[in-house]
Order: C-alpha cells, then structure tokens, then sequence
DNA sequence: CTGAAAGCGCTTACAG
DNA sequence: CTGAAAGCGCTTACAG
C-alpha cells in the first residue's frame, strides 16, 4: 500500500504538505495541492486510519454495544442515533453481547482499546459496568438502564407505559388483568410492575399477586406461560404482556383454545414493532420512543465529546398507547 | 493513560520486555516478568491497540457488512459467524448499510482503512463491489451474493427454495399459485421465482404471468400488493411469498376478507424466523440454513487469513421446507 | 535472559 | 507557502 511518504516522493514535496492538502489544516499553493491531489487519485492512495488516530486520538468511530441485532427495538434507536452522529462525521460499530456480562465487558474492552470516541450502550445488563470507559476518558451513555458510571442516561418512561397498559385494559371494564413479564426483573420491567399496580389502584382494583407470571422472553415462553396458566385454572379476564416476545406465545396460545383476543381476552402488549399491526387482531401496544431515545442519546454523546457543559443526567422520555384491536 | 514505557520504568526494565511478557514472544525470568505483571495490574494498563495494530497489521477484528439490524435473518448469519470467529481470537464489529449503495461502499474503505483483519458482506446489495478490499489485500467473503472480487461465496440454494415452497402448494391440489416477490429483483429473488417457475412446469402446470407480483419489502407494502391484486379480480388459490415481511402483510388482507389461510388459500413464506411458528395459522415455510451459512462463512474466512488452499469459490447450501398450517 | 534501536504511517508545532 | 523533525505507543529483529 503506498503511504504519504510515497505521496510525497511522487509530488517532490514533503509528507507534512500532503497532510496538509489530506486535511485542509493548511493553505497549500493551488498548484501544488492539485499536483498532490493527482498524485493520491493515481496511486489511489487512502490515508492508514490506524496511523492517524496514533497521532491524533481520534477515530471518528462511536461504538454502539446492544444485546442483539434481530430485536427491533433496538433498530429504532440505532437508526436515530446513526442519524444525529453520521451528521458530524462519526460511523457507528456495534458490537453484540448476547446479554452476557462477560460479553458486554468485553465489548467495553474492545472499544475502548481500539479507540473509540464515544460508546453507547443499550439495554445492557443489571451488572453493566461502564467505568472502563470512564476511566479512559471515553464519553460514554446509557439507554434504557442506570448505569452509575454513565455522565447521561436516557430512560423510557417504562411506569408510564405499565400504567397506561393496565389502564387502557381496566377502563374497558377489565379487572382481572394478568400480568406476564421477564423472570429477570432489570429495571425496566420492574417498573412496568409498578406502574401496573398504580393503574390498578387507580380504578380501585385489589392487586392480586396470583395474577402476576414471571417467564424467559421468547416467543415459545410466552406460550408456555399461558399455558401453564390455563393448567393452573387461574381466573382472568386480560393480559398485559410486558414483552412483545411474550405476547406472540400467549396470543398463539389463546387461539388454539378458541378464546377471541379483544373480546373474551384483552391483550395490551409492550413494545410497538411493525409487525404489531399485522398480527390479528392488530395489538394495542405501548410504543418506545425509540427515535427519541436514540436521537437524544446522540445528541447527549456529542455535547460530552466536545465537553459542553450537561444539561440533565437522566432523561426519561414518555411512552405511548397505540390502540389497535386487541384491547 | 499508562504506556508500555510507564511500566518498564516502574519495573526497572526495558519497553521490549513489558512487550515480551503481554505477548509471551520469549521467555521472561519468573521474577521479572511477575514483577512486571503486578505493575501492569497496578496501573491497571492496557496495551494501546491502535499501535500494536499499526506495527502489526493485525487488529483481530472482521467486520461484518449488512444491511441492516432488526431482520432475523442475519441474526442467525451473524451468530454463526461469530462463534467460529471469536473461537479462534477474532472479534466481530458491524456495519449497517440500510441498503445504500453509497453506504456499503463508504463501510467497506471505513473498515479496510481501520484495518480488519476481514470482511464479511452479508446480502449487500446488486452493485455491492469489494475491489478495495481486494485491492488491501484483505480477505472477503460474500454471503447471499455473487461479489465477482470475493475469492468465497456463501449461497444459499434460493432455486431449490422457490421449488420447494411452490411444489409444497402443488402437491395440495393448488394450480393458481400467486407468487409475491421482492421488486428489486436481486439473485435470490430471481432465483425463487425460477424455482417457482420449475416446480409449476413439473406439475405440468402453465406458467401464468398474471400470478406474478412485485413489491416493496414491509408489512404495509406485503399488505398493499395482496389488497391490489384482490382490486384486480386475480383468480388464484394459493401464494408463494418470497419474503417473510411480504407474508405478514398477504395474511392481515386474506384474514380481513374472512378467507381462511390454509383453507381458502395456502401459503408458503420464505425465510422460517422464529415467529414463524407463532402467526396464526402458523406459516409453512422455507428455512434457509443461516447456521450453516454463517458457519461455512466464517471457516472460509480463516482459510483466507491463513493463507490455506481454498476448496471451492461458490458454496451453495441447501433450505429446507418446514410445514405447518398455512399450506 | 534483557536491552537499544529502528520503524509502523501518520500529524503538528516550529522554523524559515 | 513549504519542509525537517519529533513523536503517538507499540513490536521485533539484532546484539550481547
């Protein structure tokens, strides 16, 4: 690969020139920078990126690390936080964790090592751990958990969106709401818990512990949750599921026992994917702010790169009741 | 930040033996080189990549080009590759292209400029080109596309597919097989519809022009070709739906005209994601061998960096028809 | 078993 | 307007 010391040699000036020319960081004779310019376009010569960020501490590159890539939650977020930084020049890499401590460490690691500008990670882990990071000087957020070492933190309202779903199902008449949600309790859908309690005790219902169903998230989970629940003989008459993963199991479930989703059963299911509207009946869902999310966070990330003074730590950002047919 | 000169000097040794100890490139006396591993500890150092890489050329990433996260189909691509990958040291970082021809070139040079030790190129798009990576000598594969630059490329057998998926119809007694596909027609895409086209003919039944439709990829879009063809008065029994998103949308227009799916008209979807199983009726469907594919890609790729003899240049690996309910 | 020195490919004060 | 030189933080022959 030629390198700008070949550049240079080719153009008969000395590589800081070509430098200069590669990063306008000078005014170079408009001769000379063309002469220059043609040889780079010749040799079809691209600066080492590597060298550079060496000597210059920066990369351009925002490590993103999320659980998985296949969740359409996530895609939302990225999409926009990809948006507010590609505009000032940063690409986005992301790594997966699989939701493993040891991977999300690990993630942290790499980036970091390898230099990146800034991190974002989303929906990590009860155990995330951020101060390698911090520790490093590299700005780094949180979205969707509260890590104690992010500077920021972007929230979603999730006692909002438990209180609106439990409160869409109890003003239409529903009062023996199911509750089914991740058996691992982060704190999301802790307080999607409570904010079903709340709705409950706002319409002066009792809250019934046997009622409430803990499950791994997955689409056969949910099933099997509901499953078990029509074995247990409990008495309900709707669901909020806490997971859209959740809610598909639990829908396919009702249909083989010929319940009618929306009129025997009401459903109201978190997370507002696509595919929400195209499952029958359509879902009534709580819709993340997902643009949002992700668009703050990049915002957030671009004041700490530049060290603009924080305005707010935590940013909790409201969701929404999309009613479709299931509730 | 501590550099490998901090701890020598903090050990009382030279630079090149802090090297010797972090790489075990040659034997260290025991004291020394726990003498030196404590202070490592201590300063809590971590070797800085970015030089490491510039010296060696060699920064243990491949990077991973698709179009987009979200979509399951690349879930299972990517977890494959990523356990044959991380086995041997390797780490995985992705670049999402949303499908742009600009962006899948600017994610290649922004890769090969870092220096990825490889590439992996999954379903990019018809003028996807990876002569620059080429051109650095850095290996590629490509993975559901024919790159002419990439010495290794993982198909999938989307003939056999089609076939599969459109002889399943005809096997049931359907002759008036829709087939829904992809409006931008890539290999795999015109490779389902000449096994659409195979299957009819070994059936002896006509290939009908009229039964074939294009569209946009989504669930609204899948939605809007069924309720057009619908307007059209199109006389047909069952549909091949050469996308899943394309299924999810064909479904909600049959269901809303009260037509039973897997009565009325059959169905068979391509590509078998999980929630596949949990539509309503279930989808019969393609499977496509993600596993496998990811797998072979990420052998391939090893092959490549290690300089080994390469077997074949195509590898073309076979789908499965997995049935259910919907035909 | 250990160290001095060169060099990877850039950038950036500094000098002229 | 241009260049010589130092240096970013490592690795790796080479010498001893």
């Amino acid at each position: 690969m030629a390198t700008i010391k070949d550049i240079a040699h080719l153009s008969g000036v000395a590589p800081s020139t070509v430098s200069h020319v590669l990063n306008g960081t000078k005014h170079v004779k408009s001769e000379t920078a063309e002469r220059i310019r043609q040889t780079i376009h010749q040799m079809n010569y691209t600066p080492n990126q590597l060298a550079r960020s060496l000597k210059t501490n920066r990369t351009n590159i925002i490590g993103v690390i999320l659980p998985n890539i296949g969740n359409p939650f996530f895609t939302g977020i990225v999409e926009a936080l990809e948006a507010v930084l590609s505009r000032e020049g940063y690409h986005i890499v992301l790594c997966c964790t699989h939701d493993s401590p040891v991977s999300e460490a690990e993630s942290v690691k790499l980036m970091v090592d390898r230099g990146v500008d800034g991190l974002v990670a989303i929906c990590p882990g009860p155990q995330f751990d951020l101060s390698e990071a911090v520790k490093r000087n590299v700005p780094a957020i949180s979205v969707d958990h509260r890590a104690a070492q992010a500077r920021h933190t972007v929230l979603a309202d999730n006692r909002m969106g438990g209180f609106l779903a439990t409160d869409c199902l109890c003003r239409r008449g529903r009062s023996r709401v199911l509750l089914i949600t991740d058996i691992v309790i982060t704190d999301p859908f802790f307080e999607r818990m409570a904010g079903y309690r709340n709705a409950l005790a706002a319409h002066g219902i009792l809250y019934d512990q046997n009622l409430v169903f803990e499950s791994p998230v997955s689409y056969q989970d949910g099933y099997r949750a509901m499953e078990q629940i029509f074995e247990r003989g409990v008495d309900f008459d709707s669901v909020f599921s806490a997971s859209y993963y959740l809610t598909m199991g639990i829908m396919r479930s009702l249909a083989e026992r010929n319940l009618r989703v929306g009129e025997d059963i009401a459903i109201v299911s978190y997370d507002d994917p696509d595919a929400a509207s195209f499952t029958i009946p359509a879902l009534t869902a709580i819709r993340q702010p997902l643009n949002e999310m992700g668009t703050l966070a990049g915002e957030l990330l671009l004041k700490e790169i530049r060290h603009e003074p924080p305005s707010e730590h935590v940013h909790t950002i409201k969701p929404a009741l999309i009613e479709r047919e299931s509730a």
